[in-house]
RNA sequence: GGGCUCAUAGCUCAGCUUGGUUAGAGCGCUACCUUGACAUGGUAGAGGUCAUAGGUUCGAGUCCUAUUGAGCCCA
């Protein structure tokens, strides 16, 4: 290929379409059950059919891109499942907000139209996300797409549910949950948002009867009184002992109430006197049970006053009702106080509606018995957590694991499979004909399923297991699961992450694994073995972003701004383990900068491929290894470095860490100083047969570093590593990930390099204080400190390679050298000077060097170094550190001090010379 | 109330279980430079009493305790 083709700057929109879709029509992402390699598995954490890309889903998804793409290239048959899930709420509530534009409510319409409008909605928008994370480059197996609706997933559910039903681990139940009055459904725990309110405190009297005291009682939501079917004090509480047994006669409502004990009550709240109303609330409701009260609902589905309230407010929504109650009692005279009082309030994590607990019947998982294997894996070390600390959180609500509400009172989902006789008995079927077989009824009588729907989570809880075709036993299912890596949000631990470790390890059990046998042992049965908990993605003043702070910025618009390969390497570069990650736009020019070093780097390479070996294909199959010199076995050298420091950070989830290796790699060692470095050689004198060994060695170089690159960067990475050769149509999506070859990485070769290095850059600190123009040709007298085979034991022979080096990269005419300590070397006069490492640099500079800035620099570079002197003659004239500090550490110290001292007199000399 | 995390250059962060290099990077800033890949670039420079107070240690940015401040989770 000819350079005409690179233009001179990476343009990401004219490559990125191209690739990804001959990756995804070549089927590069494919997976297939394989025995000769190893699986890795990952399952994504499927995003809600209503959802669009946002900047968290660009982290989550870039990381698992980058493990899935490393573990692929490293020859594991790698296996990335995408998918959505249906989400109940949501989705519905989308569909409901367009009836609603017509007028419409979804009950005109009736269940099965309603939900064939769902699934029509689902086909026009439901896979937006997934069409977006193409864009991003993701290498996902897309012909193992699921969706949590699918028959197959659809079937596991029911399943289990029919599973946990048998065993006990399901039942129904009157309960106070969470209840949303907007969508008229219950919610777990999880999906209700807690924040501190600002709210009054209302101090309500209530008459005792038989006496002319009155009890008075705290409440923050005095509307529930009409609910009141006691009141309650601590036993122990001297203040109240005397009314336990007596009666109090509820205001407004006139209701006699009894006045119980418990030592439920806390003693500090508000009066010590609590009213009691065990439809709504949940620890009135706890305490109702123990003392057999009434449980009097007062309020409808919509948290609208029923009439079971005085007739004044029937029908008066919550909130309307609490005005007109608190006006009413301070007409009546039992309104004591109203203060202002912070407190907790519950809102619906979707729609931000006030949380009402609410009585009703719903279904539940038992969770204590689940609980404890998932628990033990996790303290076993059987599931790691990245960042660690996660597993405490995890231990803590294992251990304390409530019972999950599952059931929904929306239509949208997985009908809950239990059948209803009229009688009232109930089972749980896969099927009306086995429901009726279990309950033992005919034909003639009537049955009738159960309105409700599961909780999206108890699908997307079995996604490591039902997204391979459980309970369908098949090859896929033995191969794939166990997964290996998980990458989530951390914010759900509880809603998925748990969940997944209880369900994988009670309904795999049984299962055969990776040697054919039933799975018994706790490894074969965890659905992954590492959980990697991303970063949460901030703006710059660290807020989360979301929707109402228009402060989330659209990852369309940023690939179409700076290129996928650019936002990808942006995220992974500023996530670090277990940090939130403060992001803008702006951000991603560091990803874009990198792409167009890059690029850059390959279109020298190529440009000088055409000028020595023109238009022919090189083979880049093997390193050509004639002719090393020391630039190369330093590049090969720090590429080994890089490789082994790449994979051991990616072992660690260090991915930010990976990433910037590549970054300094790349950019610092490879662009600023190997391609620096062979110019010396392309533009040298050396035979073109040798030329063409480097040109083709910068290559091959430049090939492993596009293949390291690829995980984090794959589109530019493709493109620029089918331009070096001829392809013959393979992609570097299965390319050989570079491999370390021990025998490259050489310290000493390394220190030799970086010895020219710094003298480089002592010459253009001169040159740059001393404003010595860069046009300016120089010379530069080294005269070195030491032999010259101690010193440079691998260049040995070939100091004058080393010199042309210094000399080209230093824009120098000429470079002197004296070897050792001679006595005819003659400082040359009116010179800038430097020492590096005992070797002694002067600038001869007559006529335009500029003394008293020479005297000032110096000055200052042996102030620094006086300083350091210092700090470490005090070290060493202390004795217990002589004595104390291990031998080898002193001796480095002792060490240092003789070369710093060394290096300063050599300059003090100078300095002198100057004056 | 219980638990967790963080505090290092103007800004954003590295410096990781294992304390001992002259505490680093990117952005921003200053000066110079279009030199045969790249101005989305190059070279050089300025900028840090590592939040505060104690402690352990020969030695602390690093370990421990407390305080202050920022944020998160659970109840």
């Amino acid at each position: 290929m000819s350079i005409q083709e690179l233009s001179k700057t990476y343009n990401p929109k004219e490559v990125e379409d191209k690739w990804y879709s001959f990756w995804e029509s070549n089927r590069l992402f494919h997976a297939t059950v394989n025995k000769d390699k190893t699986p890795y598995t990952v399952v994504i954490p499927p995003p809600n059919i209503t959802g669009i890309l946002t900047m968290g889903h660009v982290l989550n998804n870039t990381l698992q891109d980058i493990f899935v793409r490393w573990k692929r290239m490293q020859g594991f048959e790698a296996c990335w499942i995408p998918g959505t899930d249906h989400a109940g709420i949501a989705t519905q509530n989308a569909v409901e907000k367009s009836l609603a534009n017509e007028g419409k409510h979804r009950r005109d319409l009736g269940r099965e139209k309603f939900i064939e409008l769902v699934w029509q909605w689902r086909d026009k928008y439901g896979s937006t996300i997934i069409r977006q994370l193409r864009k991003l480059g993701v290498s996902c197996d897309w012909d193992r797409e699921r969706f949590t609706m699918d028959e197959g997933l659809s079937n596991a559910v029911k399943e289990v549910f029919i599973r946990l039903f048998e065993k006990g681990l399901v039942y129904r139940g009157k309960y106070i949950v969470n209840w949303c009055p907007q969508h008229q459904t219950a919610l777990s725990d999880d999906e209700v948002d807690h924040s501190e309110t600002n709210g009054n405190l209302y101090h309500i009297k209530y008459q005792i009867i038989g006496s002319s005291e009155f009890a008075v009682v705290a409440t923050t939501r005095p509307e529930t009184m009409l609910g009141d079917t006691a009141l309650c004090v601590h036993p122990k509480d001297e203040r109240y002992k005397h009314l336990i047994g007596k009666t109090a006669i509820l205001p407004i409502v006139g209701r006699i109430l009894p006045i119980i004990a418990d030592d439920y009550i806390d003693l500090s709240f508000g009066t010590g006197v609590m009213k009691v109303t065990p439809a709504h609330d949940t620890n009135d409701f706890l305490l109702g049970q123990r003392h057999e009260l009434e449980q009097l609902n007062i309020l409808d589905e919509t948290g609208h006053l029923n009439a079971a309230a005085p007739k004044q407010y029937e029908g008066m929504d919550r909130f309307e009702c609490r005005k007109q109650l608190v006006k009413d009692l301070e007409a009546q005279g039992f309104l004591v106080k109203v203060e202002p009082y912070v407190y907790n309030i519950g809102k619906c994590y979707r729609c931000h509606t006030i949380i009402e607990p609410y009585l009703s019947d719903q279904w539940f998982v038992k969770m204590k018995p689940l609980a404890a294997p998932a628990l033990r894996v996790v303290y076993e070390g059987k599931i790691r957590f990245h960042p660690d600390r996660w597993t405490k959180v995890y231990e803590h609500w294992m251990t304390n694991i409530r019972d999950w509400c599952i059931s929904r009172q929306i239509w949208w989902g997985h009908r809950i499979p239990v059948y209803y006789t009229p009688d009232g008995n109930y089972t749980a079927a896969r099927s009306e004909e086995e429901a009726r077989k279990k309950l033992g009824v005919g034909p003639e009588i009537a049955i009738r399923q159960d309105e409700d729907v599961l909780d999206t989570w108890f699908s997307s809880w079995l996604w490591p297991f039902s997204t391979l075709g459980w309970p369908e036993d098949n090859a896929d299912l033995h191969y794939f699961n166990p997964t290996s890596t998980l990458v989530t949000a951390p914010d759900i631990i509880f809603f998925w992450v748990a969940r997944m470790i209880m369900a994988n390890m009670e309904f795999m059990k049984g299962t055969p694994g990776h040697d054919g046998k039933p799975r018994k042992k706790d490894d074969d049965l965890i659905p992954f073995s590492d959980v990697y908990f991303t970063s949460i993605i901030r703006d710059m003043e660290g807020r989360k972003m979301s929707k109402s702070l228009g402060n989330s910025p659209d990852p369309l618009d940023v690939i179409e701004q700076y290129g996928a390969d650019a936002l990808r390497f942006t995220t992974a570069y500023l996530a670090p383990l277990g940090q939130d990650v403060l992001f803008s736009t702006e951000k991603c020019e560091i990803g874009r900068n990198f792409a167009n070093k890059i690029w850059n780097a390959g279109r020298f390479l190529l440009m000088n491929k055409n000028e020595i070996l023109g238009d022919v294909n090189v083979s880049l199959e093997t390193l050509p290894a004639e002719h090393l010199d020391l630039a190369d076995r330093w590049i090969l050298s720090r590429l080994n470095q890089a490789i082994k420091a790449f994979n051991t950070s990616l072992n660690e989830f260090h991915v930010n860490e990976a990433t910037k290796l590549i970054y300094d790699f790349i950019w610092h060692d490879f662009c600023d100083w190997y391609v620096e470095l062979v110019k010396t050689r392309f533009y040298g004198d050396e035979p073109k047969e040798i030329k063409a060994v480097i040109v083709t060695r910068a290559l091959w170089i430049y090939d492993q570093a596009l293949r390291l690159l690829h995980p984090v960067m794959p589109f530019i990475s493709e493109e620029l590593w089918q331009h070096l050769t001829d392809r013959k149509g393979q992609s570097l999506v299965r390319a050989e990930f570079p491999v370390v070859y021990k025998r490259y990485i050489n310290q000493t070769i390394e220190d030799e390099l970086h010895f020219v290095i710094k003298v480089v850059e002592a010459v253009r600190n001169i040159r740059g204080e001393l404003n010595v123009a860069p046009s300016k040709q120089i010379e530069v007298h080294m005269h070195l400190h030491g032999e010259m085979d101690e010193k440079f034991p691998e260049s040995t022979g070939n100091i004058q390679g080393l010199l042309n080096y210094i000399d080209r990269l230093c824009r120098a005419k000429t470079v002197t050298t004296w070897e050792g300590e001679s006595k005819k070397f003659e400082r040359p006069k009116a010179s800038a000077s430097a020492v590096v490492d005992g070797t002694e640099i002067f600038i001869p500079l007559e006529g335009i060097i500029d003394l008293d800035a020479e005297r000032k620099r110096l000055e200052k570079e042996i102030a620094r170094l006086q300083g350091l002197v210092d700090g470490i003659e005090r070290k060493l004239a202390n004795p217990s550190f002589v004595d104390k500090a291990p031998e080898e550490v002193v001796e480095k110290e002792r060490e240092k001090q003789k070369n710093i001292t060394m290096n300063m007199e050599k300059l003090k000399t100078n300095l002198e010379q100057l004056k």
